[in-house]
DNA sequence: ATAAACCCTCGACCTAACTCCAGGGCAAGC
DNA sequence: GCTTGCCCTGGAGTTAGGTCGAGGGTTTAT
């Protein structure tokens, strides 16, 4: 099957605007065109605008991913290199989640205040102390 | 204690930069200034900052770390936004979490492949095919 | 009392990743 | 053969989140 620019837009959740792009920063050098000079998308496209989504979803740069896509052009030479680029990704989403998931702890314990029967005077107490920091070293009281 | 901006770029790890600018996006209301204009950071400051650091490094936008600063700033009256605010944006970060394992799962099973003895097999008939439906279709193979 | 190292503001500049628009070519239905 | 709806390019504009430099005041050590 052949696609239109409109129909892969569709299928992909991108827009037709960010394709274009991608295909100008050179993302996309395996999409042909027709004899009007249009865009004509292929499923075997579609499978590789797939795995550029992938990428992107989890945080690659687009810089990156034309370095991945031109290793993919290059042919099976390559598959050392995707390899190693697919391999030190990995690595980097799950330091990202790690590093999220400690951030969310942290959040999580200011939301046991928030949720507890004493948030109101805790979070008075709180107000005050810093108020009390301000005064004692001269500052103007930001919280009036 | 009280601290400079420079003290306080190395215990955040943010840079001198980002804080004024921080501050001129009303991200700092709390923080005040000594008889010369400078920032005084207390440790209360410095609590908060930790939170707007949390924040930022779960995903929330600036615009709305300043609008839960400011419900901060309005004292224990805005409890219940706060969390809301928090238990939203608890859900946003879990969501995202999900949506990056995902995509995860499907570059694992690419990493699969190029970990497979038969990568480079795989990958030539994968190609092989993806010419084969360029020629089909009458437009010109970018594979070369 | 002077040099070095800070601090301030303001405004320009930067990067990534789009997004939009103008101007113009093709395609499909009536 | 005309209207409507696609498609194209080039280039300008946008948003978020900084980053940098100029010009000028302050503090600290010698």
């Amino acid at each position: 099957m052949i696609y239109t620019i409109k129909a892969v837009a569709e299928k992909t959740q991108l827009s037709i605007d960010t394709l274009r792009y991608y295909d100008k920063e050179g993302l996309l050098p395996f999409v042909s065109r027709n004899r009007s000079g249009y865009r004509a998308f292929t499923d075997g496209d579609l499978r590789l605008l797939k795995t550029i989504t992938c990428l992107k979803n989890t945080g690659m740069k687009l810089r990156e991913i034309r370095q991945y896509i031109a290793y993919v052009m290059q042919g099976p030479s390559s598959v050392p290199q995707r390899q190693a680029m697919l391999t030190a990704h990995r690595a980097t989403i799950l330091a990202e989640q790690q590093r999220v998931l400690a951030n969310l702890k942290e959040l999580d314990m200011k939301l046991d205040i928030y949720n507890s029967p004493q948030a109101t005077e805790l979070i008075t107490v709180e107000r005050a102390y810093a108020k009390a920091e301000k005064v004692a070293n001269g500052l103007q009281d930001p919280y009036q």
